[in-house]
RNA sequence: GUGGCUGUAGCUCAAUUGGUUAGAGCAUCGGAUUGUGGUUCCGAGGGUUGGGGGUUCAAGUCCCCUCAGCCACCCCA
């Protein structure tokens, strides 16, 4: 019979132990940081009805949702984000949930593009939000969460990139070009990659604007530096506008209510021109780059969005938040190089040496496990060499190794993988106590010394 | 979805202008070595050259299709 050849779709990929061990902790770490500021965990369903999901994307979007009929012939689509289930989450649910209301939700999504490097049809996001508030409060949080799991993850280069669309929006409402906002928007986005000449050919064409309103919103773009000094310019870039004056004010307490927060200025960039981000974002919007490697894109995203829940409830439910691209961090720390090469999970491994002993082997390692320390047996009475071989290869931090001339003196052997130095540890089953606390010496002293 | 580049063993790469049976290093497994691993030596396995079709006396090499990876557009985590 012919072989079925293994194979993963495009865009889909397996994660083997060497790469899932730290992406299972950067989804801990996350769970972490989002418990402490007191967001709560929920869970929703992969398939949504159709309507559901298309009813706020843009076109583009909904022409990624994989979608297809199920067995009873229903519209069914795979989510896309974990925002707009939120939004139906939050509209059937809110009467139970009570506002506001702060969620995480780690979980898979897929979207139908084309992958590139940091770019997956299938990947995980984690998402937090909080929702029924527009307090500014709720805003800047989100900024020091962004901080937060940044830097709890390992990264100390990276920068928050923020922005309110409402400066912009009212420029544009300044120039009565309010109805003009998408297209432009996504001219401006290409201003960094086209250049200036090219963003207001296209704005001319695109949204028929005239140079001198073209002009107008490119120095709003174009407005940089540090915080205080792009603060100060916007109002009379915006010309004195009521809308955007508020913006500005709102960004202004974001800025300083983040800087209060603990989250060093050096990591804020107030920029203007980032109009990117969903459809659906009303308010401050963020993105995330990693100093080192900005060519992946955004490793964390998100903003405010003030009426999604509207398709589906007429209660107003407004909301912040923003989601981490676990696979696309993880990818970035592959390509820099940060990941760890263990791919076993476990500290010591437990030779096993001679089997007449295997019930004493077993004995160990219950006692080491019930002492926290996660041991495995090795399955085979095969040469020691090859054992060891086996835990150095899986990275098992430890060793111990145990033969007649130990049991029969109540002791046993303790190595050290990296060092290949081992020492004699009294040991019995009774009394584990001396060799749990050597080990876990040593594995502290190793934990300390990888940091 | 559109366009460009790429695809040989698990990994990194060879293979005259198309020309015998597609090679090497590393890795894996076994042995030298029945109480101590990253060295050395010996041996073994592993490929319908991503898959399918075509041109040719002859295709890893040329052409078409398809699948996958990378890059750009678009969009985004």
């Amino acid at each position: 019979m012919s072989l079925i050849q293994p194979r993963t779709l495009k865009g889909f990929r397996d994660y083997l132990p060497a790469m899932m061990i730290p992406r299972e902790g950067m989804m801990q770490t996350a769970r972490e940081v989002f418990r402490s500021y007191g967001f709560s965990p929920i869970d929703t369903p992969v398939l949504e009805y159709l309507e559901i999901l298309t009813g706020k994307g843009s076109d583009e979007t909904d022409r990624q949702i994989y979608r297809f009929q199920d067995n009873g012939g229903r519209d069914v689509g795979m989510r896309f984000d974990l925002t707009v289930p939120l939004a139906r989450f939050a509209a059937q649910h809110a009467a139970k949930l009570g506002m506001p209301f702060k969620r995480y939700h780690i979980a898979p999504v897929w979207r139908g593009e084309n992958p590139q490097a940091g770019r997956y049809r299938e990947f995980v996001q984690c998402d937090f939000d909080t929702i029924g508030t527009e307090s500014v409060l709720a805003d800047i949080e989100a900024v020091a969460v962004i901080n937060r799991l940044l830097s709890t993850l390992g990264f100390d280069r990276f920068t928050i990139h923020v922005n309110n669309r409402v400066v912009l929006s009212g420029l544009l409402e300044h120039l009565g070009l309010a109805d003009q906002t998408v297209p432009i928007l996504r001219s401006l986005d290409k201003l960094a990659k086209i250049g200036r000449d090219k963003t207001a050919a296209e704005m001319c064409e695109a949204a028929g604007v005239t140079d001198a309103q073209a002009e107008s919103v490119l120095r709003l773009a174009e407005c940089d530096g540090d915080a205080e000094t792009v603060l100060a310019q916007l109002p009379e870039i915006t010309g004195g506008n009521e809308k955007a004056a508020a913006g500005i004010e709102r960004l202004t307490q974001i800025y300083q209510g983040a800087i209060a927060s603990g989250v060093p200025a050096s990591r804020l960039h107030l920029d203007v021109s980032i109009a990117r981000g969903l459809d659906y974002y009303t308010g401050v919007i963020f993105e995330t780059t990693l100093d080192d490697l900005p060519g992946i894109g955004s490793v964390c995203s998100g903003g405010r969005y003030d009426n999604l829940a509207g398709l589906y409830t007429k209660q107003h439910l407004p909301g912040i938040g923003a989601s981490l691209g676990l696979d696309r961090l993880l990818a970035a720390m592959e390509q820099m190089d940060l990941l760890p090469d263990a791919s076993t999970p476990a500290s010591v491994l437990v030779t096993f040496f001679e089997k007449s002993y295997r019930d004493d082997y077993l004995r160990l390692a219950a006692n080491l496990r019930e002492a926290g320390i996660a041991a495995e047996v090795y399955p085979d009475a095969k040469k020691l060499g090859a054992q060891l071989k086996y835990a150095d290869q899986r990275g098992f931090p430890m060793a111990v190794i145990a033969g007649g001339n130990e049991w029969s003196e109540g002791k046993c052997q303790i190595k050290t993988l990296a060092t290949k130095s081992s020492e004699e540890i009294n040991y019995s089953h009774d009394q584990p106590g001396e060799l749990i606390a050597r080990i876990k010496q040593c594995l502290d002293a190793k934990q300390n010394s990888a940091d």
